[in-house]
DNA sequence: GCTTGACTTAGAGTCAGCTCTAGAAACTAT
DNA sequence: ATAGTTTCTAGAGCTGACTCTAAGTCAAGC
């Protein structure tokens, strides 16, 4: 079973320019050729395109993804060196989910403080009396209902 | 108390670049300046500049947090609007963090199929006999010690 | 045989988000 | 006063990741 690049464009919803760029940027060395020059891509190179994909979630590099795909076609010598890049990445990617977690909870007190200047008809409540500066007491206050057990996303919730 | 663009940019470890660009970009409205035209952040501002990180941070682009920053501009009237920009970007975010769950599942899954290939001294034991791609049955393996209850970081884990 | 459509390459163009340069003006320390 | 540092603007330059164009090749259907 072979494909085309339009059917593997069209399988995986990637651009055929896009995979070309990725051919060009060296991250398809596996990818066949027929006699005419056009790409065959195999079933086992669906395994190599799902590894990319999952790096590009992941936001490593288009030449950090060609370096761990050199590594894969050099062969046996390489396994610790791929086992520590995905482990680095695996780290990498840890990292930025405790991150876009703050990021979220972030947004839920934000959410938490609008829902609040609605429901009070007017955003001044928050601020000191006379001024358009929020009062940090506010920030104390929600936090002390997320202390008191509240969830974050619940306080967010409007009505 | 209001700070220079050079103490801002200490303070969150951004380049003074970087503010002059969001500035020109319309995401620094609120920031006063001195009879020279120098910029002089206040408290207050600290606050805007915390929303526009963290919109940052959840992959917004710049122009879309300069539309937030106006609707934060115009007063009362756009408090629902903001609410609902908040929590449109609250949803993507939840939805990214699912997708890099995913990710993150499977960087583990291929880091077992290394750890595995490392033990053995061959990647070929993966491999269908007499060829070099992949037996799909080593996917549904490791799928069956997640099943049966493994985590699939511990599964990646190495010794 | 001829058109249509998918493919090929090299190379140009686009976009976001910075990042820097140049030249001038303004603070700061001695 | 003068040197050094910081800031200002306008605008150029850079990087990464595509995205497209042009000119040509190839395969399939009428």
């Amino acid at each position: 079973m072979s494909y085309s690049i339009g059917q593997v464009s069209e399988k995986l919803s990637i651009s055929p320019y896009t995979l070309r760029y990725y051919d060009k940027e060296g991250l398809l060395p596996f990818v066949d050729r027929n006699e005419a020059g056009r790409r065959r891509f195999k079933d086992n190179d669906f395994n190599f395109l799902e590894v990319i994909m999952c790096l590009k979630e992941a936001d490593v590099p288009v030449k950090q993804i060609g370096d761990f795909i050199d590594l894969c076609m050099t062969g046996d010598t390489t396994l610790q060196a791929r086992y520590d890049f995905l482990t680095e990445h695996e780290q990498a990617l840890e990292k930025k989910m405790a991150q876009l977690q703050h990021t979220l909870d972030f947004l839920r007190w934000k959410k938490w403080y609008y829902k609040t200047a609605l429901q009070a008809g007017t955003e001044s409540i928050h601020y000191l009396p006379g001024t358009n500066h929020v009062d940090p007491a506010v920030h104390a206050e929600f936090e002390k209902l997320v202390a008191d057990g509240a969830s974050p996303a619940e306080l967010g919730k409007l009505a």
